[in-house]
DNA sequence: CTACAATGTAGACGCTGTCAACAAACCGCA
DNA sequence: TGCGGTTTGTTGACAGCGTCTACATTGTAG
């Protein structure tokens, strides 16, 4: 909201790109897509109207530059808890990555309304793409490793991975974005509770061998 | 696109309301929502840029109406896909009717877009908060009926029906909006593989009884 | 020190949603 | 039939938006 907090304000502004980047997060999270506007940011930031358009060609290329930075750490986020189990057992670290990936979307909203929103999609530019793309072969190569673990053996691998990345993209879309479905988990402060639900809900997805922790 | 198909243009436009719905849904069905304007509704049907407000307050107003207009016809498709079986039994009436939301939706992305959208949700009207509260105490009650016939008995109703409803959702969204995850699915055009990959989804999400047709 | 590139500014353009004032057509009622 | 009020559509205005162009300032490589 203030101009600048630390240093005094110069002509040039020092790292501008991340602080439109920091600042749209910041009101997609609080106010949504729709009431994202680069005139908006400028005001904020103290800028004139015209500056972000230094650093962005357009409004699509600022959400995809956001979206990309939303599938890279939610990729980070998702096998980083399969790292932190330690095993090397494929249902283990596919259902960590369930609960990793809805556990990120859940705390990173504003990333993961960006990521997921279908014009975002629709103007996506090369790096957007990629990014999905490397999100989505990097998922289906643990659904494929489950698989030869005897996971749903007779069910195409096709069918088995849109399965596996439905339940926590649509769990996510339904508790950020249509709250009526969350309506008897009323207990959105307790995060104990959340987590729990994660882990109820992944256990439907990928049943851990031996309910093994996280 | 045209003024007017059948009757000639008069001052009166006769079903303005209802012409400014199926123009929309047309536009979101190919251009997307952000494509959505209310003046080039008005142009697109030949009448001038302020008379879409005489039907509908503000732009907000005709995407509630639109999302609503989509649950209702996305709980009728999905409850009369359990009707379709003729069967009582809750695993294959929900069964059922897992693949008639996920056809309809395929089939309806305009729709679905819309009732799917962030935005919309935001600023949903009490119409469309009253239409997504019935669609989901409905597919609550015949969740709940699975769980009563041993589906899963000893998981929270809460998490199952979060879980149930995630699937479809998480599978439309990823899609409709990310082709990318459909990317091996490259028989679009193919209704049989699509109907193929809806029940083989399915089938992971309500196990049908004794793999009952449909 | 000086040219050049990078970055920010200022103004303009056409587009948008929304509002208010006005006009036409419909409808109930005599 | 004629008439008054309500509904529906038109027109013009306004501010805000994204984006473009020309210009100003700053950092930097030579």
């Amino acid at each position: 909201m203030e101009p600048m907090t630390e240093t005094a304000k110069s002509y040039h502004h020092g790292n501008l790109a991340a602080a439109i980047l920091e600042r749209a997060a910041a009101i997609i999270d609080t106010q949504g897509i729709e009431a994202l506007t680069l005139r908006g940011i400028a005001r904020d930031l103290g800028v004139s109207h015209g500056a972000p358009n230094r650093h962005f060609l357009n409004k699509a290329e600022l959400l995809s530059a956001l979206a990309t930075d939303g599938w890279t750490r939610a990729l980070e986020a998702t096998l980083g808890a399969a790292e932190a189990t330690g095993s090397d057992n494929a249902h283990t670290r596919l259902h960590a990555m369930g609960c990793g990936f809805l556990r990120w979307a859940l705390n990173n909203r504003a990333l993961f309304r960006t990521l997921s929103h279908p014009d975002v999609n629709r103007y996506a530019n090369d790096d957007l793409r990629e990014a999905i793309s490397s999100y989505s072969q990097a998922i289906k190569a643990e659904v494929a490793a489950t698989q030869t673990e005897a996971r749903h053996p007779s069910v195409p691998l096709e069918a088995l991975n849109l399965f596996t990345n439905a339940v926590p993209m649509g769990v996510a879309v339904l508790l950020i974005n249509q709250a009526e479905f969350a309506a008897d988990h009323n207990d959105w402060e307790d995060p104990a509770r959340t987590e729990d639900m994660i882990k109820q809900v992944i256990d439907l997805v990928v049943p851990p061998p031996a309910s093994a922790a996280n």
